[in-house]
DNA sequence: TTCCGCCTCTCTCTATCGGGAGAGGTTCGC
DNA sequence: GCGAACCTCTCCCGATAGAGAGAGGCGGAA
């Protein structure tokens, strides 16, 4: 404990790999201005932890157990709108960037990002100020020109990506097969596709769906 | 070094994630009979620094610029059959475990897994002994019952990822549209579907198209 | 050589898909 | 109260997809 420290950042990861958290405690614990002060391994106690230990920064990855990233990062900003969450994870989609930004998280960053731009990154959410590479911020800001998908668009959307007929989704909706079809024309012109494969396609690489 | 050291497993790691690198090298090194001689983060350093340091084990990620872990696996045990290496990966498909396994990896981990799972798997491989998890073992068995698709169809399926109709397909592949039907025919066969959608679910879900 | 798997092509026929154009009902916010 | 967005339903129609049944050529393996 020397004279100059003054408080170190205080960090919670919330990662579902055992060797990633390891990664991330390694670097964050070398630094002299930050600690890991706790680790979450699925959403749910991602949440638990970030109330008991009200860290200066969470970093969060989007797929967990229990709960992903996205629904921490909304839940965390109910219980507390000056959270400062950075999200960190290998999905680059627009959809993924824009939900988690435009839910109050401060920073998007890839996995694959270098040692010093985590750092970097952890150190600006630590001091309320966003972080967001150049490329991850044009993916948002691309994002936001494109139409949403409404609910039950992405309800369809759903088994139109897991292979189902217009009737097959009908029924599992309990709607009329011309109802399923409006769904999915709709869907067809919002992605611009002109199939229903390629509309899965562009939905996938997004970020809309999850496998 | 002491006395009663023998001589270490000498391990490289080879991931596109630096984070990734760091977590398992520092687990690495904490252990008194390892120790990482080299990193990687993409397959031709892979290639390159294998064939300079000789490991005992190499640690490989499935998903890398340049070249991607199968290929590695490939190259690597066409140059030295008597490799050891362990895939270790997020993807948990059939097809990507058994194309590794029948390609000469020695062992094939989730990214998910325990620490001590993953250095258990290391020890292991480093011995030459294969280290599979029963969940992982039971899909490559599954795997070996379902039919293989020819490059042929592969090509097809890719391009019906896409969202390509068969006209289109043929149009690229130089075909008739009838023999791009034929091909999608016997994937959808092949892969128990009824759609082309459906095809592309299972394919995704089995490893057998990326994105 | 003979067999077999793969790739190619052809034909027919039906179900499904996707484009286009409405229209009635709801629940919002203004 | 009045749009506006959403969900629902309805028609028509041409294009595409998928099932079924062959068949020829070409390569490698037995």
């Amino acid at each position: 404990m020397s004279a100059e420290m003054h408080k170190k950042i205080r960090v919670i990861l919330a990662d579902d790999h055992p060797v990633v958290r390891d990664g991330l405690a390694a670097m964050v614990n070398q630094q002299p201005d930050m600690e890991v002060v706790a680790e979450a391994g699925d959403g749910d106690t991602a949440i638990t932890l970030f109330e008991e230990r009200k860290p200066d920064v969470m970093v969060l990855d989007l797929r967990m157990p229990k709960r992903d990233g996205l629904a921490v990062v909304q839940r965390v900003m109910e219980i507390n709108p000056k959270a400062r969450l950075l999200v960190m994870t290998t999905y680059d989609g627009d959809e993924d960037i824009f939900q988690c930004l435009s839910h109050g998280a401060k920073g998007y960053i890839l996995k694959d990002a270098p040692r010093q731009e985590i750092l970097s990154a952890i150190r600006a959410v630590s001091e309320d100020r966003p972080y967001t590479s150049s490329t991850v911020a044009a993916k948002a800001l691309q994002r936001m020109a494109k139409p949403s998908l409404t609910e039950r668009e992405l309800d369809v959307l759903e088994l139109v990506a897991q292979g189902r007929s217009n009737k097959d989704i009908a029924r599992r909706l309990s709607i009329t097969e011309g109802t399923a079809k409006t769904h999915v024309k709709s869907i067809l012109t919002k992605l611009d596709a002109i199939s229903r494969t390629e509309a899965v396609a562009v939905a996938h690489k997004r970020g809309l769906i999850r496998l």
